[in-house]
DNA sequence: ATGGGTTTTTGCGAGTTTTCAAAAACCTTA
DNA sequence: TAAGGTTTTTGAAAACTCGCAAAAACCCAT
């Protein structure tokens, strides 16, 4: 979960940003408002709090651009004035939702988890696999690896895709074969290993633990270890 | 814009009804829990008020239960108890947002409609289906991007929205070729390419970032990168 | 019927993916 | 540790997929 917070005083800052790692969220932290739109522009957060006095930029015209760019990133708003007008021009901004300084840490934890629980109810994600950290998004046909987003082909992801099913099972090349290549009989290919190859060059090279694993004589499995 | 107001203090009901009808909001009001639940089960709210302390049922299992049943109508909490573990159990049983009692009037009426506009612009309510900083007017048959408008035909039209309606979803030539031109087997036409190819002369061309990606193998994608 | 726009077909070049085949590296057992 | 069998890696050829332009067919309003 990536949140931007955008807040000058390093005292509220570094507070919040300790506080959210605390509950695991990812978080950037940006001290003025030109830095801050660089950064949700070219990053994509789960939400963002934005302080409305800040430098280099009036925080309500911040959310304006934010909003226009990014309309579906939630926005919170932070702030010490605290007439209802004021709440008023940040929800014209396109703000979420407005929280008064100084606020309990809880309610802003409460108040972001509401904000991310409801996009993503709508964003509503598709048919997922699970392996250890290993992803694969049957929907956006791409796996993950710790948010590494990884390409793959379309023989690769066939592939990947039967070893999910399939996990910690020993699977045979000529399994594999017919399965994946529809190859019924032995012919005297090696297209299975040079996958296998593949597979590994783009899932297990630059990670640990490795997932895929050689049983010699047998076939591969998808496992931790041994 | 249909509100429901559950609370049973006669002199704050009539005070909400009688300003948010001010404001043409039309509203229901309902005093205790059982009659509410009926009422918010048989009719469609765009958002519903909820009083924490009300006869009949605790207004936290009410919650709980609407959320339950018509989970993306947006609940906003009303309550005279202040404390941040009051504000967590509301949000816990799904409230969308909360308030403390006394509230400036104004301020109600800019969380509701912060309520309402976040659903429509997840919902398809209005006509317009966005993606990034493209958008597609379903009433004007038009697409736009930047602000620029771009005209389409009706093949163009109804390839562009099923994309818009499965955003980051890869859709196979198969499944286009089902779902918009009714082609039930494998002929071998290339009309989808050729499609694609329009689509992408007038939406994506004279424009970044490019929307519509290939995925070799597998089909397209509306999507930003990768 | 004519003409403008839309939709579909045709066909080929460019770029990727997939396969093949051979060499290198690796294991296992004697 | 040497030999034989397995597995991994590599590079290049083959197969395939996609993009694109242009032409043909179609549709509809005039």
């Amino acid at each position: 979960m990536k949140v931007l917070v955008i807040e000058d005083e390093q005292q509220v800052s570094s507070f919040i940003k300790q506080g959210l790692e605390e509950q695991s969220f990812a978080v950037d932290v940006a001290f003025d408002g030109n830095i801050a739109e660089r950064l949700a522009l070219s990053r994509d957060y789960d939400v963002i709090v934005l302080d409305i006095v800040i430098p280099g930029i009036n925080g309500f015209d911040l959310c304006r651009i934010l909003k226009r760019e990014k309309p579906s990133t939630p926005v919170i708003m932070l702030t010490t004035l605290g007439t209802t007008s004021d709440k008023l021009s940040g929800f014209d901004a396109g703000a979420d939702d407005y929280l008064l300084k100084p606020f309990e840490f809880e309610e802003l934890v409460a108040r972001l988890k509401v904000l991310v629980r409801r996009r993503s109810a709508t964003t509503d994600y598709g048919k997922v696999l699970r392996f250890e950290d290993l992803k694969l998004d049957l929907e956006k046909k791409v796996a993950h690896r710790y948010d590494k987003i990884i390409k793959l082909s379309a023989k690769e992801f066939t592939l990947l895709e039967f070893f999910l099913r399939n996990p910690q099972r020993v699977i045979s090349r000529s399994e594999l074969a017919e399965k994946i290549w529809d190859i019924k009989f032995e012919t005297g290919t090696n297209v299975v290993e040079v996958y296998m190859n593949m597979l590994r060059n783009k899932i297990d090279r630059d990670f640990e633990p490795k997932l895929l694993q050689t049983r010699i004589g047998m076939g591969y499995v998808l496992s931790k270890d041994i």
